[in-house]
DNA sequence: AAGCTAGTTTTATAAACACTGAACCATCAA
DNA sequence: TTGATGGTTCAGTGTTTATAAAACTAGCTT
């Protein structure tokens, strides 16, 4: 059973995972390298090594980072491109609010409208509403 | 004392306030509408009131919407210039780690807090800040 | 005024979270 | 094999979170 459990993380879990100072910041400095030495993290941050392997665990499950094993040491990297999917997840909700369906009215702030380039996300997503997205992405 | 203490939400702050289903559920419905009355909440999530204010709290503390009070009702507005702001430091995190300032640790105790070049972005000129993403993009 | 209504605050509780020492599992080095 | 090392898992602890019932505040409507 279980086979090749997906954990499907959603954008409430990618963002649990980053609403943590310690983590924040394990993935800022996987931001500047290309991997990361686990015991790198030792050095750097000031909890003990269960708590850190507890913290990369939580990255790793959200789909943040990925590890490689060489030895008994351990090498992260960041998983960019779930960034730059989660980038497009809250881009979508910083425009303006759509033409309106349903006569909702107050259409005040008029400032704020921009256009994205191609974004090229690969990873389908789980989400199914990739339709929509793109219509989104258009009428912008 | 605490003369107009700003709160200065950090980024975990806010990932932390977007790292939950209800809240993250706020927020989408928000992106849809210019203005959305409280009292839609009540009949769209499945928790109780005093949980929605509990959550609305949350997200005004972190930054992410605003208030405004009309009688007895409140209207929240999405702060689109704060997650805007947001997308500029996830996106920061995404392309490839800079010219590699050489694989070396130079990890001192203080934590890397090597903020990103000029972005002191003033939240408040949308333009602006158009180009330091479009400078991203290029150099992506 | 009294009564209703939209939200908040208080209080309480069960669950989740962050953390650590101790024990553990691998791998490397003698 | 024995020992040391890099990380994980386990068990326990204190803290924070999400939740709602009850009580409360402020604005409408008679």
């Amino acid at each position: 059973m279980t086979p090749t459990t997906e954990p499907l993380s959603t954008s409430a879990d990618v963002f649990k995972a980053l609403g943590d100072p310690i983590r924040w910041n394990i993935v800022q400095q996987m931001a500047e390298v290309a991997e990361l030495p686990c015991s790198t993290l030792e050095e750097t941050l000031p909890i003990s090594k269960p708590t850190i392997s507890y913290h990369t665990k939580i990255l790793v499950q959200a789909g943040l980072i990925s590890v490689r094993k060489q030895g008994r040491s351990l090498f992260y990297t960041l998983r960019r491109d779930v960034l730059q999917q989660l980038v497009d997840d809250i881009w979508m909700l910083a425009p303006e609010p759509r033409p309106v369906r349903e006569g909702r009215v107050d259409h005040q702030a008029g400032a704020g409208r921009r256009r994205r380039a191609g974004a090229a996300r690969a990873q389908a997503s789980a989400t199914a509403d990739t339709a929509d997205r793109e219509a989104v992405l258009l009428t912008w």
